[in-house]
DNA sequence: TTGTAGGCGTTATCAG
DNA sequence: CTGATAACGCCTACAA
C-alpha cells in the first residue's frame, strides 16, 4: 500500500539516466536515441508510471484540456454534442472536462470558475437560459482562455460561435404546418433573450407573414421552456373561444407538454398540428409521432471543438467577420405535423 | 490581451505583504488577523485572482476532485446518479470530472488513465458492460486512489460498492406479471458477467420457481442489451410455435425493443406483458405505458459519493464486512404489466 | 501576527 | 546524444 507515486526520477534511478532525458524520451522530443527511447518507454510502462498532469501543466502553462459547459447533460442535443466534442478531443489528444449549469447562472458561474482554476485552454459553452449578461463570458476571455460558444450564445460577446440555421429551419417547419392547411398556429417559445429562441420565433413569424396568416398576439407565448410550462400555456390557449389548430414549439419537451395538454383536455391529438425541436429520442415514441428538427448536434459539437484545434491552437485566430459557423439542420417530418387521414 | 495569470505574488506586491501570508489568508488558515484577511479577500476578488489548481495540487498532493466513469451520460439512470454525485461534491467543496466509457473497455481504460493523471482523490465507477477483468480497477487502487463502485460492479475487487436490491426487486416485478396471470414469461438479459444483470435474472428465476412456472431454456436470452438486440430476440421468441405471453427485461431500452417487435409482428401490445428496468423518462410516453423499476439513482449517486466524504476522506476506512451499501429501489407499475381491460 | 525557505514533478534551456 | 539547473504557483514548516 501507501504506494508513492512513481516519478521520472524513479525511472531515472532505475535506468541510471538523468530525469530530464527521461522526460524528453517520454515526450517524443527530438535528440533522443532510439534505443534509449524504447527502453524508457518500456520501463515506464513496467513501473506503471503516469505523468503527473499537475506538474506538467504548472511547468508549461497549458493543460491540453478543454472544458465544456452545457445546461443539461441528459438532453439528446447536448449529450450528442458532447459525443462530437469528445471525438475531436480524442483525435487531438486533449482531455475534456464536462460541467452542467442546470440552466442556472449561478452554477454556470461556478463551472467557469472551476474551469479557470483547471487552467483549461479553451471553454466551449452553450449558455444557460438565465444568462443574459456577457460579464461571465468576458471573464473567460480576460483569463486568456479561448472561448467558443455554440447553440445558445450571447451575441455581444466576441468569440467564435457555432449555430444552427434556426431562422431558416423554423421557417421551413412552420411552412410545413401551413401546407397541411393548419392556419391558426400558436407559438410557444423560450426566453427571448436567448438567440436560438428568438431566431426560431422570427422564422415562424416570417412564414406566417409570407402566407398571410393572422397571428393574434396571445398566440405568441415566450419564456415557456420545459414541458410543465408548455402544458399550462397550451391549456390556456386551447381554452380560448377561438383556439389554435396547431402549435409550433422550440423544443421537443415543450411539444410533449402540448401533447399532455391535449390529453388532459380530451382533444383528439390527430386534429392538432404539432412541431417540436431537437429531435429528442422520445419523439418517435409518441403517438402521433412528433415532427421535429434534427440539429445535427454531434456534428455541431465536433465542428465547435475543431474550431479550437484548427484555428486557435496555433494562435492565429480569424478576424471577426468569419467567426460564426452555421450547421445546417434538417426537418424530421413525422405524424404530428400532418393532417391525419382518418385512422 | 496576453494577460498573465494573477498569482498570489501579484496580490502580495499590491498589498505589500508576503505571498505566504496571502496564501494563509486566502485559505482560511489560523493566525491571520481579521483585517488582513478581509483586505486580502477583497483584493483577490478585485484583481480577479483564481487559485491555480495545478500548483496547489502539485504542492499538497491531493486535488480535491473526484472522478466518475459511467457507460452513458445520456441514460436517465446515469445522469440522475451524476446529479446526486454533483450534489455531494458541491456540499463538500470538491470538483467533479465526468467521463463516459460508452460501454467500451478501451475507453474506460483511457478514462481511468486520464483520471489518474488528474490525480483525483477518488473514482466512482459503474463499469462498462464489456469489463470483466479486475485489472483496471486494481490499477486505480494501486495508485492509491480511493475506489467506489456503484450499480455495475466487479465483485472480486475489494472496494466500497453501492447497489440496488436487484434480486429482490426483480423478484417482485416478475411476481407482478405472474399475478396478472401471465405464465409464459421470457427473460431478455444483459451480459451475465455483470452483477446487476445476473442478479436480476436470479430474481426472475426465483419468482418463476416459487410460482411453479415452467421456463423453457430458450426463454432465457442473455447479453442482449440495447433496443435493437432485444427487438431481434423478441421477434425470434414471438415466432415460436408456443411464444411467450410476457417479457421481463433488464432495461427500458430492451423493453422498447420488445415493443418494436410487437409492432413489427402486428401483435396486440395489450395482450403481451412487459416489464422494463431503470424508469427512463420515455417509459410513460409509450402506449401502453411501461412498467419499470425506479432505481433511486440520484440517491444512489449521492450515497456513493458521500461514502467517500464521510468514510474515506479522513483515512479510516471501514472493514470489508460493511463495504456494500444497498439502495432500495421501487416498482413503478404502469399499463404494460397489466392485463388490459378491453379498451 | 508576519515572513523566509524549500520543494511538489515536470519540462525548457543551456551546457557539455 | 546526454545532463544539470531553474522555474512554473502554491503551501507547509519553521523562524522572527
Amino acid at each position: 500500500m501507501s504506494n508513492q507515486r512513481i516519478t521520472i526520477y524513479d525511472i531515472a534511478k532505475e535506468l541510471g539516466i538523468s530525469a530530464s532525458y527521461i522526460s524528453k524520451a517520454l515526450n517524443g522530443k527530438p535528440g533522443v536515441s532510439k534505443q534509449v527511447r524504447e527502453l524508457v518507454l518500456q520501463t515506464a510502462a513496467k513501473m506503471n508510471y503516469k505523468n503527473n498532469i499537475y506538474a506538467a501543466n504548472l511547468r508549461h502553462g497549458h493543460s491540453r484540456t478543454i472544458g465544456v459547459i452545457i445546461p443539461h447533460i441528459n438532453q439528446s442535443f447536448f449529450s450528442d454534442a458532447i459525443a462530437g466534442i469528445e471525438l475531436a478531443c480524442s483525435e487531438n489528444n486533449h482531455n475534456l472536462i464536462i460541467c452542467q449549469s442546470h440552466d442556472l447562472s449561478e452554477l454556470e458561474a461556478r463551472a467557469i470558475e472551476s474551469l479557470i482554476r483547471y487552467n483549461v485552454d479553451c471553454i466551449l459553452i452553450s449558455v444557460s437560459a438565465e444568462t443574459e449578461s456577457p460579464a461571465l463570458l468576458e471573464q473567460i476571455i480576460s483569463h486568456n482562455i479561448r472561448l467558443i460558444q455554440f447553440d445558445r450564445v450571447i451575441e455581444s460577446v466576441d468569440s467564435y460561435k457555432v449555430l444552427n440555421d434556426n431562422r431558416e429551419i423554423s421557417y421551413n417547419a412552420a411552412v410545413c404546418l401551413i401546407k397541411e392547411k393548419f392556419s391558426k398556429i400558436a407559438f410557444i417559445g423560450g426566453p427571448p433573450a436567448v438567440n436560438v429562441f428568438r431566431d426560431r420565433k422570427e422564422g415562424y413569424l416570417k412564414a406566417m407573414k409570407d402566407f398571410s396568416l393572422n397571428v393574434p398576439p396571445n398566440f405568441i407565448v415566450e419564456g415557456r421552456l420545459g414541458k410543465e410550462k408548455a402544458c399550462e400555456t397550451a391549456i390556456q390557449l386551447l381554452s380560448l373561444s377561438d383556439p389554435p389548430d396547431a402549435f409550433f414549439t422550440v423544443s421537443d419537451h415543450q411539444a410533449l407538454g402540448v401533447a399532455m395538454a391535449l390529453k388532459k383536455l380530451n382533444i383528439d391529438k390527430n386534429k392538432v398540428g404539432l412541431f417540436g425541436f431537437a429531435n429528442e429520442s422520445f419523439g418517435e415514441l409518441l403517438s402521433p409521432s412528433l415532427s421535429s428538427v434534427d440539429q445535427k448536434s454531434t456534428a455541431m459539437g465536433y465542428e465547435a471543438a475543431m474550431l479550437y484545434f484548427s484555428e486557435m491552437l496555433n494562435g492565429k485566430e480569424l478576424v471577426k467577420a468569419s467567426k460564426t459557423k452555421i450547421i445546417e439542420s434538417e426537418l424530421v417530418i413525422r405524424e404530428s405535423s400532418k393532417r391525419m387521414h382518418q385512422a
